[in-house]
DNA sequence: TGAGCGTTCCAAAGCGCTTTGGCTGACTTG
DNA sequence: CAAGTCAGCCAAAGCGCTTTGGAACGCTCA
């Protein structure tokens, strides 16, 4: 059933119809019961590729993944993708993976645009002054970036959490147990989110004249190896940290482990927070010590990308606004005083 | 530039010019040359939104994505899209993810088949008589399964491993080391893979006279916490297993804590085998005690998926070929002979 | 009463590509 | 040498929608 048929089975032009079932106004109330009548009883659902082709709106939204044989896509997409497909669906708005060379994500930003595969896309892990973003944002295609970046002269849209603010707080609740040495095991730090975490961390500890070693910040992939060894090699140390704070879950496993290892307890030797972006199969009440969190749900993020793109598609939302999260510290038992 | 464009500039018909470039038999080598080498220096592109009307193929994939609040992505599914992204990358295709309500997934199935919004789709995690399988069959869009279904009258493509295989090697090992009570943790015995794994568990003690108790099998989601209470239960009751075969790493690390809380080790008390799909993040050699696993790594099935629906599309491949690939069983520390 | 106006509809021209059905001219073939 | 063949090209008809630029009609109002 295509708008032809339609038409001529109403004795209507195409124009007509278009127009009814578009809500165009030029067309009386009773005709336009009539068409919609007509279009839901044949199940007349209009071609998107010709629809395309006629407004070059397509309807979906876009996300370039970087790719390659030793890239690892981020266990948190699941989850981001998790809430954005559920918003997604409900206005069924479809999402488009186009894989990149990671390194080389313009091109496939250039194509996507240029071909008008997609209304708008959204782009996350950003770094400071990252490429990515000044990219789209010349290109004219409406996007939000999950995350932020930094040092760019122009505002753009954008939802993060208060990484810094996070951050800031867990160093406080752990310099006011008393600690002097703190350490930070975080993710890669030409990513925003990852600065940011360590700014909210030294400010915590300047606060009370404190510093973080150079020593004592890790920045690595956040995997549980490198969590691992990252602790090994803080807690080995002459002067080992007597508190850590970790980015992510998944490393915090690393340092559970590495804490055995090595003999020692927690909170009793060392307290542990971490950042918690709440995986349904990796719950921080259910280490073996119960673990303090910043807690900030990404699926929950990824469906107000999600509404807030269709947003801007549709017309609805405009301009720079930037969006921030704040964070919950979830205090479990891995904190405790310092030791004597 | 468009075709018009382009082939006006050449003196040519659009005609000649699209096909010169589709690589038409009917068009004089000169002038194809002529005709590509222009098209290049002008970055002409044809228009995928006009190709796709004209021709109904879309250049993507599909993958229609259960959705809903209490709904969870498997982590699984982003290490299977590195593999399936690197190969669609090098092939300029792109992956559409439809989200769909759970439980309603054919409607949106019907959609894009409707639509033509992909040429080809495929599925993962099916269940024996999977309606999706049979809906995709009859709609008739070139599709692949990632796994197996049971209980059809009709073949189809698949790509699966041998989970039955994987599961009788590990059971067989275990008994061999003397294990006479065995238990598995399963995933969701409503999808194929963990049927498939029980049945080669139960094969292999067979082969001893053995026997899988009904108390001794858990079907659950695969989540660390699952696996924790699984394993308490079993290790709780009665008469203990001494050997406990897990469907993943992430159960795995609960069934770990689990054996710590009661005081009790690995391989001391009891053996452990789990399958690992190979995630970056979570490494079985860097377990508390190394764990023996049956390894397969998912992401290669992605590519391997990616590369059989770029055949299916080009019409290399043809009908209802199936692929099992083997499984490795990897033995570590975690496996021990049965305590006397 | 006839100019002016708003409402409601329509025919037709795109959007940019592929593909069908020729047409032309050079080249074989009997 | 006429008929047949074939390579190489083209014009035009789609694909199914949106949108432009009217046209027809019934009203109002001077």
């Amino acid at each position: 059933m295509n708008l032809k048929q339609l038409s001529h089975m109403l004795s209507l032009s195409q124009t007509t119809v278009s127009r009814a079932l578009n809500g165009y106004p030029e067309v009386s109330e009773e005709t336009r019961r009539r068409v919609v009548d007509a279009a839901k009883r044949h199940g007349y659902r209009p071609n998107p590729s010709a629809r395309r082709l006629a407004t070059g709106k397509s309807g979906m939204i876009g996300y370039v993944l970087p790719t390659g044989a030793s890239v690892d896509i981020d266990p948190h997409f699941v989850e981001f993708l998790s809430g954005l497909g559920d918003y997604a669906r409900s206005h069924e708005l479809d999402l488009v993976l186009s894989p990149a060379d990671a390194g080389d994500e313009e091109t496939t930003y250039r194509r996507i645009v240029a071909n008008r595969q997609v209304d708008a896309v959204y782009l996350s892990a950003p770094r400071p002054a990252d490429k990515r973003l000044a990219l789209v944002n010349k290109l004219g295609i409406p996007f939000i970036v999950h995350g932020r970046s930094e040092g760019f002269d122009f505002d753009y849209p954008y939802l993060d959490i208060d990484n810094e603010g996070a951050f800031h707080e867990a160093g406080r609740l752990l310099v006011q147990l008393g600690h002097k040495r703190l350490a930070l095991i975080n993710g890669n730090d030409r990513e925003t989110f990852a600065i940011h975490r360590e700014r909210g961390m030294r400010r915590a500890l300047a606060t009370s004249g404190l510093m973080l070693g150079e020593r004592h910040v890790c920045s690595l992939t956040m995997t549980e190896e490198n969590g691992y060894r990252a602790a090994r090699r803080l807690l080995e140390d002459s002067e080992p940290p007597t508190a850590i704070a970790c980015s992510s879950l998944i490393m915090a496993l690393g340092v559970v482990r590495a804490v055995r290892d090595l003999g020692l307890t927690i909170p009793g030797d060392l307290s542990l927070v971490a950042h918690d972006d709440v995986f349904p199969w990796l719950r921080p009440e259910n280490f073996p010590v119960p673990l303090s969190t910043t807690r900030s749900s990404i699926r929950l993020a990824g469906a107000r990308v999600a509404e807030r793109l269709a947003a801007r598609i549709s017309g609805l939302e405009e301009g720079a606004r930037g969006e921030v999260w704040p964070v919950d510290l979830v205090v479990r038992g891995s904190v405790a005083g310092a030791p004597a």
